[in-house]
DNA sequence: AATTGGCACTCGTCTGGCGACAGTGCCAGA
DNA sequence: TCTGGCACTGTCGCCAGACGAGTGCCAATT
């Protein structure tokens, strides 16, 4: 690798450690590059016109700027391995989750507590998710209880006003039909199979299953809308000492559940990482993101990732994210049959 | 009432508003209290003598203590009518609730919008409320879920894992008598009342049962620990501007459940106001919270409140919340049967 | 006895100047 | 191509002085 290339990796190094600019000096003595500060600072000079560092004033050292640590994460981090009490850490967390929302919930204070960012991890995507179960309960004074249960453990229900009284024997024949159309099938499969259920001779049942088909597709479709959850703001510390210029923003836009769905919208799948003004949301363009898609038995249903400063260690955030999510996925794909 | 007290609101509501110390000069311009800053100044140094005001430093304006704020509140403070705006947020602001999930995440999102701080909401306590009913799952290859729903709404769900294959038959029979023992119960209730359930002759039945019943206390007791949501955090920008050393602590704080519940723990019913070093938690004592129950159908479900700098606008605040609270009391009690 | 105007005093904040310092760019020489 | 030397530049911390807000006290007034 190019010296060059060497240089600007040691800057991002030592900048992410210190958190102060760096000069050719400090750097020709931290690393062993084997060549004088004045060679470095040609280097410099030469990366600085490039693009990938800056200098925030006239006499002072170089910070990099977001497309050099674009260069960085892309061509110059090494994988980090995960320390021990790491490795531990994550191997303990997850035990004794009860149900989905205490695996979610140990998941994201996890993820921050070992990266020392905000974490952000997103609940398992109905879309993607298949059907369990439907259960139909008939709660008296003309309401039906409907609860849509997916193979991710996530629960929906849903209480439906009947107009009129219902019969047991009619909503039993109707979960019975309901359940061996849907289950197992994805959730985005359900309007086109749901169709079937509504023709039906009886005119009480035609209005019973017509309302129940319908708000189980509003269930479907309408609670699609993901949710996502945070730990760690505290962590925001990190952008800087004032408040309301960096970190307020981030913080408002971190309430906004769309937003946060779009900020994990895109990192489907494989490992991404959005640096600094590849946010399209402007008060996010100090921040950097590194996220994931984490599985259930090879299939994807969701994401999760961390929140920091653009100055943030890469190498040690994703190794963190990546060795998180894939333990979650083994867990959701070995406790849930 | 005593000119002093007088004064002391004056500079309550001067510093609330203008977040600086307030001097006598400028007291005198802004309140008509008839009399010179002279004479102000005779008081104000009384009412530092007591312990109600403070000086930053020698030659500044007077500044509220948490005495003088806890007096304020206790005697001073007038009932402050709410905006015609916030009337209008706070109706339309529940309109379209579709579960408690919902209702929950939109009251706390209104608070926090209104009164400008952070919002604090507990969900419908479980222990409190009762059972609508039991539902038992058959999910096949042995196992059986269980789903708990609450007159509030709430719905908590639990897999079991029951050894052996699960007759549909034992299975419904178990459910009615389970229903029949417990609908209309207070989930406090539920140990005494699920006892009569397990002696039973049959062995595979006996089996079930016990694991059924054990499973049903379990939801009962251990997530009857209570949860709490929050909302604009960004807010905590009003404590000051230095991160570190004021907000930080708080935003670590508010993210321990534990913490949230003591905080709300105490505030159980009527309006509760804590000022400052009040609390007993040391990062919050730079700040105050105000709190008060809401109900369903006039039994006490939860609490909500906000929390906010020790300078903030306490009628204001009382306003809003206790406005909050009375409309979402209303709005369970018509909404659940 | 309460209130008032006047006045001296105290401190914190703002400003400008100064030197130390860190780091650069450039150049001539190896 | 690399290196040492050197002049240049901008920041930061420090100090002194001016300014001003606000107080406390006192003597005079009501």
């Amino acid at each position: 690798m190019s010296r060059k290339l060497e240089v600007l990796r040691a800057i991002v190094e030592d900048y992410v450690a210190t958190e102060e600019p760096v000069g050719s000096k400090s750097l020709a003595e931290r690393h062993a590059l084997g060549v004088s500060p004045a060679t470095i600072r040609n280097d410099m000079a030469l990366l600085e016109e490039e693009g990938f560092i800056t200098q925030p004033h006239t006499s002072a050292g170089r910070v990099p700027t977001d497309k050099g640590y674009r260069l960085f994460v892309d061509r110059l981090a090494g994988v980090k391995p995960l320390s021990a009490a790491e490795r531990r850490a994550i191997e303990s967390f997850l035990e004794g989750a009860v149900d989905l929302d205490d695996v979610i919930g140990r998941t994201v204070r996890l993820l921050s507590q070992i990266t020392r960012q905000v974490a952000v991890v997103q609940y398992p995507s109905l879309t993607r998710s298949t059907v369990r179960h439907i259960e139909l309960v008939n709660l008296g004074t003309r309401r039906v209880m409907i609860v849509l249960i997916t193979d991710t453990g996530r629960v929906e229900q849903r209480i439906l006003d009947a107009k009129a009284e219902v019969s047991d024997i009619l909503l039993g024949e109707l979960r019975a039909r309901v359940n061996a159309l849907c289950v197992g099938k994805r959730l985005n499969e359900l309007p086109d199979l749901l169709i079937s259920v509504a023709p039906r001779a009886d005119k009480e049942e035609q209005v019973l299953s017509s309302l129940v088909v319908s708000t189980i597709l509003e269930m479907a479709i309408e609670q699609s809308e993901e949710r996502i959850v945070l730990s760690g703001t505290a962590n925001l510390a990190r952008l800087g000492t004032d408040f309301t210029h960096s970190v307020r923003p981030v913080l408002e836009a971190l309430e906004e559940q769309v937003v946060l769905l779009r900020l994990l919208g895109d990192a489907a799948e494989s490992m991404t990482v959005r640096i600094g003004h590849e946010h399209e949301l402007h008060s996010l363009q100090g921040t950097s993101l590194v996220a994931t898609g984490y599985g259930r038995a090879g299939e994807p249903v969701g994401t999760m990732g961390i929140l920091g400063p653009t100055r943030m260690d890469y190498p040690g955030s994703i190794a963190s994210v990546r060795a998180v999510a894939q333990y979650v996925g083994h867990f959701l794909t070995e406790s849930g049959s």
